[in-house]
DNA sequence: TTATCATATGAATAGATGTTCATATGAAAG
DNA sequence: CTTTCATATGAACATCTATTCATATGATAA
């Protein structure tokens, strides 16, 4: 009895197997997709980011306010940022020598707020 | 004019500054709050895990099924489950030998949702 | 008890990541 | 054009993290 797909060696008694397995591959996202949605995370997963994307809640603030307001020096907010803006979840504007950052995704409210609800429940 | 609670040495003129510091400052959760929202995303930020939580959403799993599933060695899968534990997202039940694991929180489902929200609008 | 299997765990290693330091860029003012 | 200021960037360094390997635990069966 061949195994397509999926080689399962020992645990194929007890386990559930090949029509679960299939099942269950057939409903997940490619691994492209899932691996993007990690590094995705990943930028949350940053108490300096979490809490640049915190302060910009209220209203767009400029770098040196962000690096006053959290107590990080200009350079760790401005590399943060970096990141932040790669992946799409701040934006930046120049007026003159000062720059402005904002969110720039409705998901980081909601994402933030799921999250949160998780923590409130321990 | 003194300053309280944050000292603005430079940028004191064109950033906005005491007052709506003191109002994003007010805002804003506490660190520690802040520290463990970013840990929970640092759990999600792995496309492992990511991977082992969308397997689950179907149904329990046991750590060999998952191991073939995912195409990981067992023991990769079982040390990020006891993290996914330690989190309180997956939740064990043993049958002899065997250990199936479950989701064990709601918002699973809605975090991971939402970036997926996110992801998609690229 | 002994053998086998499913899972867990600790140590070691390689790779990723955040901060700092030094410096560069870009804009306004003198 | 030179200076000053706000921000950006690259390199170096220290820390963290995920996987692997070896082995331990816990359970079933012979």
């Amino acid at each position: 009895m061949p195994n397509d797909n999926i080689d399962v060696e020992k645990c194929d008694f007890l386990c559930v197997h090949k029509d679960t397995v299939r099942e269950v591959l057939d409903s997940m996202p490619d691994d492209e997709k899932l691996y993007d949605l990690a590094e995705l995370f990943k930028v949350f997963g940053d108490s300096t980011r979490i809490k640049i994307l915190y302060a910009l809640f209220e209203k767009e603030l400029c770098v040196c306010d962000i690096s006053n307001l959290l107590g990080i020096s200009q350079t760790a907010v401005s590399h943060q940022l970096k990141i932040l803006k790669t992946n799409n979840l701040v934006k930046s504007r120049r007026n003159g020598k000062i720059v402005f950052y904002s969110l720039d995704d409705d998901h980081v409210y909601s994402i933030i707020g799921c999250g949160m609800e998780h923590i409130n429940e321990l």
